[in-house]
DNA sequence: ATTCATACTTGACAGTGTCTAGTGGATTAA
DNA sequence: TTAATCCACTAGACACTGTCAAGTATGAAT
């Protein structure tokens, strides 16, 4: 049987983690630190995630799942309506985002579990972009459309968590109102 | 006077560090295995670099100065070729753009001559952005389709190099081709 | 001949992830 | 009631890392 109350330190120990990758990146995450702060030994942290890469699996496992959820919930809105909820998952839970994406910390290979949530994330753009091409279109034109549709997204959001698109332009004044004219651009280019 | 002859032994602890971030990433460069492998004793690379932040802004700047001048070079044959030739940049120097997009790894505000070649690389996105709009096109707008071209080209690059696009798409025949088209679809919104 | 900078070497330190072994308490089986 | 077993965690050691501090050989400049 299930417990039904889940230990408080894996989740403090999720939390800690995520604060330090949203703060400054997820290699600056120390175990130690966190079992630390948390009051525990070095290594009780790593009775519940086995290593290292298990904690970034478990974050990876947890982002996919909402940006799962994110796309999905935006799909009957259009292409430029699910850009905009890529990139406001990204931002609204950067230190998610920021270990989803580096397969260095882990593998999805090695834990299915999470590579579902991603499978799940990764198939809600692509049946999107397919609806809105139309159901005849060949699989070499989804396959563009799909690969586009999630550069645009995937680049912008990067780029605003980490890159240098908001010192190189100034100033970004208003966010909201970028996203929106990039995924309006973005699906512009569906409607050919 | 500056030296006729650079030393060897900083070129090779670049090479060696850029051939392991082209193979596993810039995190898994351990400066004492270079040294080691480079038959020096673990503080000689410090010697040139300082410390290992400056061993990614010194990849960081030779990364970018390549990056401008590929974008330099495309830059009259429109935005696609643009968006070309920052995929196929990315892709050739796997080992120096994925230092470059690092922001934890070095702060380019610390290190001037490489955050100029960022720049360089910046102005030459945003001018040939600039000439396909027209040059009375609003900064806003301007700042959008900068942004838009920037993101199309960035998500790309990283997904192809990091992301699980390959394997999503269930391996991708033709990158060069794939590349071309995601390029096409990127230009067709700057004109509208 | 002396000074001085260059290109290193050597040793020590704190910090990290991980392996191994142990501990106390609760649950379960006899 | 007692013994066995699991769970959540502790404790110590190990190899490895980047970095600080100090020393050394070599070559050029004065």
């Amino acid at each position: 049987m299930a417990p039904i109350k889940t230990e408080p330190l894996r989740r403090a120990v999720l939390d800690a983690a995520l604060a330090i990758s949203a703060e400054t990146g997820p290699d600056a995450i120390s175990l130690r630190e966190v079992a630390r702060e948390a009051g525990v030994s070095h290594q009780a942290p790593y009775h519940h995630f086995g290593d290292r890469a298990g904690i970034f699996a478990a974050i990876s496992e947890e982002g996919f799942r909402s940006l799962a959820e994110a796309i999905e919930a935006s799909t009957t809105l259009g292409t430029a309506a699910m850009c905009e909820a890529y990139v406001h998952f990204a931002l609204a839970h950067k230190g998610h985002f920021r270990v989803m994406m580096r397969t260095d910390l882990c593998s999805l290979e090695d834990y299915p579990s999470a590579l579902i949530q991603a499978d799940r994330a990764f198939n809600a753009l692509r049946n999107e972009v397919v609806v809105i091409l139309g159901q005849d279109a060949h699989d070499d034109d989804a396959n563009a459309h799909t690969a586009y549709m999630w550069s645009v997204a995937h680049g912008l959001a990067t780029l605003l968590l980490d890159g240098p698109l908001d010192k190189k332009l100034g100033g970004i004044a208003d966010v909201n109102a970028l996203v929106t004219q990039v995924a309006q651009l973005a699906s512009a280019s569906n409607h050919a």
